[in-house]
DNA sequence: ACCACAGTGGACCGGGCGGTCCAGAAAACC
DNA sequence: GGTTTTCTGGACCGCCCGGTCCACTGTGGT
């Protein structure tokens, strides 16, 4: 399949229109005639630029939203080198996941799309590259005489990895952030002990 | 609907049959007549007793399995007055998330149920259940000196449950369980300090 | 100017699935 | 034993929605 310029700017216009869409409303039962109206196209367009359907242009979609998690974490994420930085961090995630309320769009997505390899290779990516960058992180600080050398490094940033997703997920059933606040003050009191 | 107890029978045969393919098999794509035919019944006596359709039965099965998330933990849960008392729980909790693999049934029927104002309830009761005893523990434990008294109880039981939800999902997209075991070990590292 | 191919619109189809309906069997009650 | 209520089976309906198809309209290259 070649794309011109215009092609490209539709598939573009698609994959945004779908995520905006699925960063606003039900994530349950979007359909792509519901995709199809917000981003003004047709049938014909959606599977024209996305051959295999619904699955693929969702997983698009989720690579997308993907690489907007860590973007709306930087530059904090990529340079946890001092404690103001680790609490500029922590205001960012939740500045960001209270924004979003309780429509997590890849948690949509990952509901949808179900549990295809190509979702979970999305995820798992995703949640490489977060855990990496907080055990840079723990590690630089560690460098620095800021963290007690015996800290495990790996384990305490899957503990944030883990911790974050809990709290988003309590987030989108309560409504309440409190959860993903703990747990981020709780692990960043125990690296600082 | 007044029941006989062969109607109470059938009932909960549904209920328990329902429950028990929704941890076997893929959560996406549950259909009435994939749970008639398991629980060798008919489209008639599911609406016979569970007169709204498939939400209020999803919602039956749903209350059914929160009732066993708490139970699988106990004694445990119930008594976490010794630091071997935590251990116990700790591998209780990954031993049962271990057993059930990526088949997470409350998770499933949450995407499927999609946020009715039901489903958040039985999520947010059963949460704060489970917080509650962890939150107990720690005072427990504070009371007889075994923690410090200046840890926030109640902020570090937010933070198991985070962490426990979060490592939980984490295991159902990648297969993978040792964010649950970071997230716990951390966490108990973090009292014990 | 022409042609080949990308882009676009929308009618149409078919299966899946939640839900309805009713008729007959089985209990329960008097 | 008769009548009323509950229980059971399954045929049937209708909509929703993913996917197909094809005709038409740009657009870029030579």
């Amino acid at each position: 399949m070649a794309l011109t310029a215009k092609g490209r700017a539709t598939r573009q216009r698609i994959i945004e229109g779908a995520a905006a869409y699925l960063r606003s409303d039900d994530p349950a039962g979007v359909t792509l005639d519901d995709i199809r109206a917000i981003t003004g196209t047709s049938k014909g367009q959606i599977f024209h630029y996305f051959p295999d359907g619904k699955e693929e242009l969702f997983l698009a979609v989720a690579r997308y939203e993907a690489g907007r998690v860590l973007d709306d974490q930087q530059p904090h994420l990529g340079a946890l080198t001092t404690w103001s930085a680790w609490e500029r961090w922590r205001d960012a995630v939740i500045a960001r996941y209270h924004a979003q309320g309780r429509n997590c769009p890849l948690g949509a997505l990952m509901s949808q799309v179900g549990s295809t390899p190509g979702a979970a290779e999305v995820v798992t990516s995703l949640l490489n590259r977060w855990q990496f960058h907080v055990k840079e992180g723990i590690e630089e600080m560690q460098d620095t005489g800021l963290v007690r050398p015996d800290v495990n490094a790996d384990r305490v940033a899957a503990a944030f990895i883990a911790g974050i997703q809990g709290g988003v997920q309590v987030l989108r059933s309560t409504g309440s952030i409190a959860h993903l606040e703990a747990s981020l003050d709780t692990l960043i009191d125990h690296l600082r002990s």
